[in-house]
DNA sequence: TGATTATTTGGCGTAATATGCAAATAGGTT
DNA sequence: AACCTATTTGCATATTACGCCAAATAATCA
């Protein structure tokens, strides 16, 4: 594979590897729904407040979402709303999973 | 956040993560031109066959690709069409990115 | 200025992932 | 059976990701 095409594919592995992760997949779905502040969302999720400070910055870095300050606080949303449809997707994933291995039972 | 929640959140990232890596986006772009046996992605790829397999038995278990053996050979082949959304709306996301950093500029 | 609150960053231990080589497995052929 | 070819798996190693604590930074207010 040429450099070239294989650093576009390592681009796009960052974007979607900013996405594979459960908490992170959380904080995108409840983003946008709505923005939040990093405590807000350090006492939904129930991890420490660096650690959901973390993940939103990978999140931001990889272009998904934006930030902006008021006051003291930093208020998350999300900038690209097609992320959204990763989520349908995956549940189809998973529902065909599910009908598979019943199947495999009969 | 509830256990029940949480392992949902999992099973779905768990589906993503097997997208976020370069290899394995590769893989999944170009089987979903047509099924590829096992050597050949890897001459594609320009990874040791062992890797490259390793890389399609992680998106199979995602269940992302099948695979039906004919012969000595396993042929590879995407079995849910939606994951290719998932690169149109990841183009999405570099180009906005790609269109911030030449504002910023200004 | 000093105190308070929210967020980010450094450091560190631990866990997960990636990759190649070599060996094992499986199907086909002679 | 022995042999060849394609694929998978065991193992060792290197790299990367996680999550917390503590410290640093930033904005606000008394």
């Amino acid at each position: 594979m040429e450099p070239q095409v294989k650093r576009r594919y390592e681009a796009k592995a960052n974007v979607i590897k900013a996405m594979a992760h459960p908490t992170r997949l959380f904080l995108v779905d409840e983003l946008s729904r709505g923005e939040h502040c990093v405590m807000d969302l350090a006492a939904m999720v129930g991890d420490d407040v660096s650690t959901v400070s973390r993940h939103l910055s990978i999140l931001k870095n990889a272009g998904i979402i934006t930030d902006e300050q008021r006051g003291t606080q930093v208020f998350y949303s999300v900038r690209v709303p097609c992320v959204l449809n990763f989520f349908s997707c995956v549940e189809g994933v998973l529902a065909a999973d599910l009908e598979e291995r019943s199947c495999a039972l009969r």
